[in-house]
DNA sequence: GTCTATACGACGATAGAC
DNA sequence: GTCTATCGTCGTATAGAC
């Protein structure tokens, strides 16, 4: 038997992961700028002192959960994408994956792109970003004449999906249920103008 | 001569303005969550009581730059969509002076899209925004066979050029002086394939 | 690893003098 | 309209007991 039962003290099998889903469930309901170390300890029933020997500081929480964001992007992605083999296809997939996932993931999004980490001193950050754009760059490179070019590519279809997600955030288009599916459209076929534009008139 | 002279207390001609120049500053430096009264008080050299005979509150002040930032975007975008007479062209210029105007005016950026005012409570900042929209709405028009068209027209269009104004200001363009005018060209690029893709395939 | 207790520092907003 | 002074709240982080 484990000491925390005969202890009578509070103790988690895994204190750490319950901590980043408290956090979670805090960004998701106050935004990211809600979240407190505070109310995270309050909500996994531990003290304050207990996350600081979980993370070194407040943003180091922050930055987990951020890597995590990026890990589970990586996987709804691979699986979007996965359905089809041409790559505009592919590509016009991502962009409605990435709207769906700001909208059903809003925490995970959040942590990742509005909530200000220190994103240089948390390598696990940078590199679970970076594995994300090295498996979406190949789909473009396919569409595209040089490196550059798929660069340009990606990046551009990217930020339309991401200002599209934001925007549907917003409500902007309102809150009927079939709004996602709409916004998840219009991403797609951003997407596929975007590739249209790159294939009839390259650049780089 | 005004009483504040003879009186040695600190009075300004226009301490409103001050006020908002002072919170303007500080978003630039700090970014948006960075703002304060205290600290806003203290660089207009005023006591912390001061600026709430102003501003009711500090949800007050920011909405009133967010409303100043809308109607500063306004002029831009008038300006820059004014040397063109064919619609594709002056979304395009729109397009590229978003870019510009986020990475010229940050601050005013950044209190219009990052710092969360309740939009709701402040109907000058409502007004501003409507204005804005309603003043770029007759460009998609007349590119689009119907309101709907028009509209969606436009908000891809934004949305694509917000998300480039985003990666731009995290310098994923990197820094080099010419990055802002490739980001432009970026941008107006992507309005015109998504210009291209609306007028190949109709929808609305 | 977790607790209790606390040091320490903002910040928003108000009361009342002038 | 501006000041001085302050209250109340909340946050990060640490020390030391267990």
């Amino acid at each position: 038997m484990p000491s925390h039962v005969k202890s009578g003290r509070y103790h988690h099998g895994d204190l750490r992961r319950e901590l980043e889903e408290a956090a979670l469930a805090l960004v998701a309901e106050r935004g990211p700028r809600g979240f407190t170390m505070v109310e995270t300890s309050r909500r996994a029933g531990v003290s304050v002192a207990a996350p600081y020997k979980h993370f070194a500081d407040r943003d180091a929480l922050l930055a987990s959960l951020a890597a995590r964001s990026f890990r589970e992007q990586h996987r709804r992605f691979t699986a979007a994408t996965a359905a089809s083999e041409d790559p505009a296809e592919r590509i016009a997939a991502f962009a409605a994956a990435y709207v769906r996932f700001a909208a059903e993931e809003a925490a995970l999004f959040d942590v990742a792109f509005c909530a200000d980490v220190d994103k240089s001193s948390h390598p696990e950050l940078t590199e679970a970003g970076q594995a994300l754009f090295d498996a979406l760059m190949p789909i473009t490179r396919r569409l595209a004449p040089s490196e550059e070019a798929a660069f340009d590519l990606l990046i551009r279809i990217a930020a339309a999906a991401h200002g599209l997600a934001l925007l549907h955030r917003q409500n902007m288009f309102g809150t009927t249920p079939d709004t996602l599916a709409a916004t998840e459209a219009r991403s797609a076929r951003t997407a596929r103008d975007i590739v249209a534009g790159a294939m009839d008139r390259p650049t780089a």
